[in-house]
DNA sequence: TTGTATCGGGTACATTTGTACCAAATGCGT
DNA sequence: ACGCATTTGGTACAAATGTACCCGATACAA
């Protein structure tokens, strides 16, 4: 039996064990105990495959990330091949808003780890949470190939926080999914005709 | 004496040593002992004013309310008598972003009772936490009194969430306030010219 | 078969946290 | 001066949490 592919899984199930507790109960309930019962193994268990509770954290914040590239991969692989940017910031915004309770989970285990993170520097330095610039300059390519003629790294700025805080608001029940959306689409026109 | 009024000021300065601590430390941090510490008084002390934790936290919410209305208040103060719509908007937006150290530990504790909020009923249905309400109504009026052809409750949800995530983007060290400060004025050349 | 390393489970322990209880001190009216 | 209510302080306690330790079971190598 391949124990090392084995071991992986099992490392992969436990993290997302915690991920599920958290966006259940919060990023302070994903205790040790609390993770184990959830992925139905021993508290000893975790132990054994996370040395420390730190490591499992940063664990399931990679995992966190490698979930949502995988989303966005979808995305992309679900348009044509040569895709209107238009099209492809639609997507990639529309994956950044938490529409479904998917979504709304990784809002808020992703913004629990953020908050975190200004507090404690192991999670600061983590490249999981560098991920917004990856898109930034993702988004200003995609929007300087639509538009050469504006400043496509400010608008991309302009959009990406604009996406942040209106999955915020949405998260906050302050808006609905459908309302964020429009706002988005609006801001989208502009840039994008 | 008039100890009614000893005793609120008492209060607040437990609930004043609790944002220092969630600040520099994180909410999760500020627990009964480390606020009584940081206001230099007994943890009897803090119990005796707030029955139970429960109540210093909604307590400190709402100080945390109060000192971002009195902030606000001292901007508009400042002001003229008939501010430009122009002035008034990038004067609220300016005090939603984080540029000194005070404003950095407001957005951060803010943003932890925001998060603490979605798995807490007992937090999420705070008045305090629908302040952003409050303020894309206000926003919303300035921008129909400015340029009363577009759609000011649109385009004030899309300034705002801007604000936040521009805001969201500086905690998390991506950009400078500088930076996100350009990106919002670009926006609202957009909006008042 | 025997030894050994990995996997699995249970229990124990020191620390921390919220809360409760008991004693001293201080201010005020009588 | 005395009694009483309020304020302040110290200690205690049950629950929870991260971590460490001890004991089987199982599969592979010699």
């Amino acid at each position: 039996m391949a124990r090392g592919e084995n071991r992986d899984q099992r490392r992969r199930d436990i993290a997302e064990a915690l991920l599920r507790v958290a966006a259940e109960r919060g990023l302070h309930a994903a205790t040790m105990r609390a993770v184990a019962a959830e992925a139905g193994v021993s508290l000893h268990l975790v132990q054994h495959y996370f040395d420390t509770k730190e490591q499992l954290m940063l664990y399931a914040l990679e995992h966190l990330a490698r979930q949502m590239a995988e989303r966005l991969r979808q995305r992309f692989a679900a348009m044509g091949s040569e895709p209107r940017p238009r099209e492809v910031l639609e997507a990639v915004l529309a994956e950044a808003m938490p529409t479904d309770a998917r979504s709304r989970a990784f809002h808020h285990v992703y913004t629990s780890y953020v908050v975190l993170a200004v507090t404690e520097p192991a999670l600061a330095v983590h490249p999981a949470l560098a991920a917004p610039n990856a898109m930034r300059d993702f988004v200003a390519g995609q929007l300087s190939k639509a538009r050469p003629d504006l400043d496509a790294a400010l608008e991309a700025s302009a959009l990406l926080a604009m996406s942040a805080g209106l999955g915020a608001s949405v998260m906050g029940g302050q808006q609905s999914p459908e309302q964020a959306m429009t706002v988005l689409r609006h801001q989208l026109d502009r840039l994008c005709p």
